[in-house]
Order: C-alpha cells, then sequence, then structure tokens
DNA sequence: AACCTATGTAAGTGATTACTTACTTACATA
DNA sequence: TATGTAAGTAAGTAATCACTTACATAGGTT
C-alpha cells in the first residue's frame, strides 16, 4: 500500500477538495481526509508540513487546473466576442463539476484564517482579470466590444458577475445548474460591454 | 450590571458581528463575545439557547436593519433608474460601515454548516431581489429600463454584481471603498438593462 | 418584609482538534 | 544481500470548544 510522496500529495489533495464539497471546509480535518485518502492521521503530516498547507496545495491545484482548461480558449483568434463567451462557457463546466471550489472561495479559511490563502487568491483573480481584459481589448481593436470602457475594470465587472453567481449557487445548495445561467449571464455583460 | 433580557441581546449580537468582522465567524466562541460583553460565559446561554442561534438572530437583525435604511428609497415615486441608482449608494453605504456582513455571506457557517441558516439567506436575496423587480416593472413602465428582459432576472444579475464586488472587497481584506466602485458598477449595470 | 423570577457566575464535562513522539516496515540502490 | 531513506503507524498531548450543573443574588411584586 506504500506510494509515493507525490502520489499521495494528490491524493491528499483530492479527498480535501472532496471534502469541502460535502462537508465544508472548516469540517475538512486532517482525520477525515485520512479517513478518505485510506492512511492514518499522522502520515498526512509525512505529505504536508501543516494543514494549512494543504489547502494552499488545493488552491494552486485548482487555479492550475482552471488555466489550462481555459488554454484552448485563449489559443483562438476569431471574433473577441465569441472567444470571451466560450470562456464563460468553459469556466462554468469547470466550476459545475467541482463544488469544493465555492466551498473555499466562501470559507472562513481564505476569508480571515490564513492571509496568505487570501494573497494567492487574489492574485488568482488578478490573473483571470488578466485574462478577460486582454479579450476585451482584443475585441475592442475588432470593433466588436466597447472602446469608452477600461478593459481592466470591465474584466473585474464580469469577474464579480460570474463570483455573485457563484454565491447564490453556492447559498442554494448547488439547487440549479450554472449551465442554464450561461446565457441568461452573457446576455446582461454583452449588453453591458458589446460594441453598439 | 444585571440587565434586561432584550439588552443583552442586542449586545450579544452586535459583539458577535463586530467579532466577525475581526476574527472571522469561527472563531466567534461564545467566550470571545461574552468577554466583549462583558459578561461570563454561561450567562451567554442564559439569552440565547445554542451559539448557532446567535447567528440566527444576528442575520434577522442585519437584513431587517438593511432593509429599513432602503425603506427611504422605495417609498420615491421619481425616474426608476434615480431610484435603483440610489438604492444602489445606500445599500453599498450600509455594507461599507458592517464588515461582519461580508464575513457572515462567506462563512462555513453560512453555506455549510448551518441549512436553516442557509434558507434564510436565501429568503432574504429573494426579497431583495423582488425589490429590485418591482423597481426595475416601474422603469420598464416610465421608459427607462428595457421592456425585452424579465425584471426577476435582471434584479437577481443586479444581485450578483453587487455580491461579487462584496467577494472582492473581502478577499483585498476590505482594502478599497465599495463607495469608489459605486459609479462604475452604476454604469455597466445601466448599460445593460437600461432603455435604448 | 417576604418572595419569586430572571440574570448572573464558578467550576466543571466530554468531545474534538492539529500536531508530536517513538517506533516499524517497504523498497530502491549499492 | 545489506543498508539507508522515506512512508507508514499507535498512542499520545495540550488546547479549545459548546454546553451543563449547582448555586448566588438583584430587583420588581405582593
Amino acid at each position: 500500500m506504500r506510494k509515493d510522496h507525490e502520489t499521495r500529495k494528490t491524493e491528499i489533495i483530492q479527498s480535501a477538495l472532496d471534502l469541502a464539497a460535502q462537508v465544508g471546509v472548516s469540517a475538512v480535518t486532517t482525520q477525515s481526509i485520512a479517513d478518505r485518502v485510506g492512511i492514518a492521521q499522522p502520515t498526512i503530516f509525512r505529505h504536508f508540513k501543516t494543514r494549512e498547507a494543504i489547502f494552499h496545495a488545493a488552491i494552486e491545484f485548482v487555479a492550475s487546473a482552471l488555466f489550462k482548461a481555459l488554454e484552448p480558449v485563449l489559443a483562438k483568434t476569431g471574433p473577441a466576442d465569441k472567444q470571451l463567451r466560450k470562456l464563460f462557457s468553459v469556466h462554468l463546466k469547470f466550476i459545475s463539476k467541482r463544488h469544493g471550489v465555492p466551498r473555499l472561495l466562501f470559507s472562513d479559511r481564505l476569508h480571515v484564517e490564513d492571509p496568505r490563502l487570501r494573497e494567492t487568491v487574489q492574485n488568482i483573480f488578478a490573473r483571470y482579470i488578466g485574462v478577460v481584459s486582454s479579450i476585451l481589448k482584443r475585441g475592442a481593436q475588432q470593433g466588436v466590444f466597447r472602446t469608452d470602457i477600461d478593459p481592466d475594470e470591465t474584466a473585474k465587472f464580469i469577474a464579480a458577475t460570474m463570483q455573485g453567481l457563484f454565491l447564490q449557487w453556492s447559498v442554494s445548495d448547488f439547487n440549479f445548474s450554472l449551465q442554464e445561467q450561461e446565457e441568461k449571464l452573457w446576455n446582461y455583460v454583452w449588453a453591458a460591454t458589446g460594441h453598439r
């Protein structure tokens, strides 16, 4: 049953995320992770120095997976509005499969208990906003997006609408499909940012 | 030092909210509340049956205060777009003075640990959306808002943009002023919902 | 003055937690 | 085949938590 350090690490991260989805971040104890992985609780500390470190690794794991999923969208060179629309679609699909992400996003651990984690998430937000902003800039040149607004501010606004949707989704206990909201949300965003 | 039941209750609620703002919901222990109020820890249980009940009371206290603050805005009869703009302003000012609110909104307690609390917040969201929706309907009749969109869905979208802003605000550790974002946010919302 | 009720407290209790220590064992490599 | 390293564990430990019990007292009512 003995496994490689890296293998165990990802098993622990995955289990922590699954557990966060099911019981919430604060109930993700080292014991519950260990049970789910199928190892003893002290073994967790062979692979992570502290419980905190597990959540850091989990956030970075998720962010990395998200940007990897967005890569094919960003490589496209067609109309920027179609590209942003596709980014919406991929992002929503990604989150809809990972309930642990909103649980982490709306946790005490992120917001107050772990300032370093907060900084990491701020950086991820900034990176996401940069991605959206560059699409908006390209779209402004193409004449499909408005030219009278700051792309960075607009990207922040777009990120906020999605994050707000995730909040409502989590508070509803994931009781509606994100994808079914995609079209509606896009219509508002398009109305606010599209060239007339 | 002996005080009225109702007086102590509100003291406990206020202290819980202040603590939530400073140290996060999960660190709001009955001991820390008691210390802040200036009573012994078991005395908390003279006024609230469980710790859970304190958060329920806090949420209802805040919601009641918010809708009371919005009342004068809702009473107005002028142009609906000006009314919605004013609602934005009052809402943002209200939240900016109460850091405990986003802490509660982005807590494990709300999202997973207490399903009843989640339901309560869902109802508050629904009430807020109803308020915004009725302004949008009035504005559609006045010809200032779009008539080709569902007011309820639009209200949900508007709520999401504000909630997303609150998320970014909390993750930044309240490091920017909500009011300075008001104008920008309004411009996007107005572009998405105003009649052309 | 007697009494009652509600607010108050000191001193627990049992459950849970992240993390440690001391020891074991699987396994790649020399 | 011998050996070092790293993955594994059982059994703690000290701290923290919500909540309870048993008792004290303030202050309004009679």
